[in-house]
DNA sequence: AACACGTGGTT
DNA sequence: TAACCAAGTGT
């Protein structure tokens, strides 16, 4: 029995956020750019490009018949440009051995390129309401302070925490109780700056109860960004994002001054399979 | 299990 | 300002 579930699914009914990929009638497809998209890049950058890439690309099949580079291209500055390439090959995969319909189960879903556990629960729950514990960084966080009362979830999920989380889905409206619980974390129970006052569980919250105790775990990791061979490599990759076609090797020294550096970007994106080599020039595959 | 993988807004 | 944070996945 959850006692969350009904106050987090009236606070959603009252507050949910109106998202393209929320409304009836959605596409599965849709709801899977959406996941795709939503991996570690928050909602409002995600918003335009959901948009132009659903008008371009309506199904699976549109997407597939086009060159991968297309999609890298179309991802824009969203972020992980890896995950434009995984989509692509997810169409393809689709379209070659799904009959061009996005699969309704979670075994199926897990088959494709870029779909790991979360993203097929996710899928498999908001797009075909079936019933899987949804547990994204929202979710955990959540449960992490109304029922595990600390102010944030160790890093790495655990056994024990994906047990809970599944005998919380309930048999009926599965799909609500995940989306709901996941606004909350969302909206409410963020990271910084929670807004406990207009917290629908407020008197359920352990987290609360306990004073809200700060996160006293292991030190949660902080990624450097700046001169990293990710950075460099995201320069690299905006040239030939900007270019009709192809560019000659000085155009990407131009774009990073360390050689070294440059190279071994260069090389792990060819080895990616985010950039091609004609000759002597560079483009998107 | 730990680490690599982009980008930009917020504090 | 540097750090933190955002609906993770693959190796």
């Amino acid at each position: 029995m959850n006692a969350l579930l009904e106050p987090i699914t009236a606070w959603y009914d009252a507050h949910a956020r109106d998202l393209p990929w929320r409304r009836p009638g959605t596409s599965p497809w849709s709801v899977m750019v959406s996941e795709f998209m939503l991996q570690q890049t928050p909602v409002n950058r995600v918003l335009p490009v959901h948009e132009a890439w659903l008008e371009r690309w309506p199904s699976p099949a549109d997407l597939a018949a086009e060159p991968s580079g297309e999609a890298v291209r179309a991802w824009g500055r969203l972020g992980y440009p890896r995950r434009a390439l995984r989509l692509h090959a997810s169409a393809v995969a689709i379209t070659e051995q799904f009959g061009g319909e996005v699969p309704d189960t979670y075994d199926d879903l897990r088959t494709l390129p870029g779909v790991g556990d979360y993203t097929a629960a996710a899928i498999a729950s908001f797009a075909f309401g079936r019933a899987h514990p949804v547990l994204d960084t929202n979710v955990r966080r959540v449960l992490g302070r109304t029922l595990g009362g600390v102010e944030f979830p160790a890093p790495g999920v655990t056994r024990a925490e994906r047990d809970l989380a599944a005998s919380l889905v309930p048999e009926v409206d599965p799909e609500v109780w995940a989306v709901a619980v996941m606004e909350l974390g969302a909206l409410v129970c963020t990271a910084s700056g929670p807004r406990c006052d207009g917290c629908p569980v407020f008197d359920e919250c352990a987290w609360q109860r306990l004073g809200k105790p700060p996160y006293d775990g292991p030190a949660r990791k902080t990624q450097a960004y700046a001169g990293t061979d990710r950075m460099c490599r995201g320069r690299l990759l905006a040239v030939l994002r900007d270019a009709p076609g192809s560019v000659p090797r000085s155009r990407l020294d131009a774009a990073w001054a360390e050689p070294v550096q440059r190279e071994r970007a260069l090389a792990s994106l060819l080895d990616d399979g985010l950039v091609v080599q004609e000759g002597q020039r560079f483009r998107l595959p």
